[in-house]
DNA sequence: GTCTATAATCCGATAGAC
DNA sequence: GTCTATCGGATTATAGAC
């Protein structure tokens, strides 16, 4: 046989991508700029992924695997299911918090290429209906109902796309929805 | 004896520019996309907006001016401080729920370009800042504070980027927040 | 209608492991 | 020497601008 391929290649253009993508949102980063980032050359690129959309794909799918990591983390420990729907809501608010973020990576995609129907817009969809059904969950699970859940997610979307000092306001009041002040 | 001037011409193309830009997004949208629709020749696109971003700036102008003129219908009648903020409150509601709502166009704008500080963010940005100054000023007016000003606002957030079906949610929410079921 | 820049994509050339 | 991962320029379509 003949030369050996560079190990992790893909990854690093995908995490070079992944960044570029997510900061100044995909439709406005070129497949140049990701070729210079992540330092190869362009046929290396399209060998790993034969399309723009095929590397929107992949980095929507690095994020949402990235976010069920940290989410599967945050449900590790407690049992408790309103400490547990409390430990998920508290770090989507930290997430909001965090230096450079820039919103929701699938409701931004969904925002720059609306109406969309490739494999990108799809694993946006199915990722923010999956993410709505966890959250129903947990709230069925700590004694709430629909209602209670249809008000969280919309705090919860509306965190998505607020201000950082939005997210203590939203933590302290879905605490105090689950946990009312005159409750044991 | 030259040609006078059609009368109309700029309104012509800013409005089809504004239902396509809201439609399919800024950066998605072309100037010939703009020239067709409007059906005027590419010169005379240029004349009346000499770049993309004084269409788009335009194209914001234009749909908060239209925002305004609905808010102030909205708020023609009503004197009630409360019911002044519900009115507010269910035209949002209303709107989310009109068929061809893609969200709020000056969120979009800064989705779709973020971190840009040119004239189309200027104007974005301040809409947001304003809108949510009068609705802080509502609030008050109806009796509530800071806190609830920020509660109501995270869910008018999440109105924006959410489903229809939050529509009726959020309105039935917010109304048992200003007028709590026990009171006279 | 034309012009130029840049987008996405493709291909001839290079180079390194067997 | 061969075979293939990789690279940088070539190609084509479309963007914004005049």
């Amino acid at each position: 046989m003949a030369r050996t391929a560079a190990p992790g290649t893909r990854d690093t253009i995908l995490t070079a991508a992944a960044g570029l993508f997510y900061e100044f949102g995909v439709r406005a980063v070129g497949m140049a700029q990701v070729v210079e980032a992540a330092g190869c050359g362009k046929n290396l690129l399209y060998k790993h992924f034969p399309s723009k959309a095929d590397l929107a794909a992949a980095y929507l799918t690095l994020t949402r695997r990235e976010r069920e990591r940290t989410v599967a983390e945050v449900l590790r420990w407690p049992t408790d299911p309103t400490d547990r729907l409390l430990a998920l809501v508290t770090e989507i608010a930290d997430t909001v918090r965090r230096p450079g973020y820039r919103g929701c990576a699938f409701r931004n995609y969904l925002t720059e290429f609306p109406g969309e129907t490739d494999e990108p817009a799809r694993i946006a969809q199915s990722y923010l209906a999956d993410s709505r059904a966890q959250m129903d969950r947990l709230v069925i699970g700590a004694g709430g109902d629909e209602l209670l859940a249809d008000r969280i997610w919309l705090v919860v979307n509306g965190l998505h796309s607020g201000t950082p000092t939005d997210a203590p306001v939203a933590v302290h009041w879905i605490t105090e929805m689950v946990r009312p002040p005159g409750a044991p």
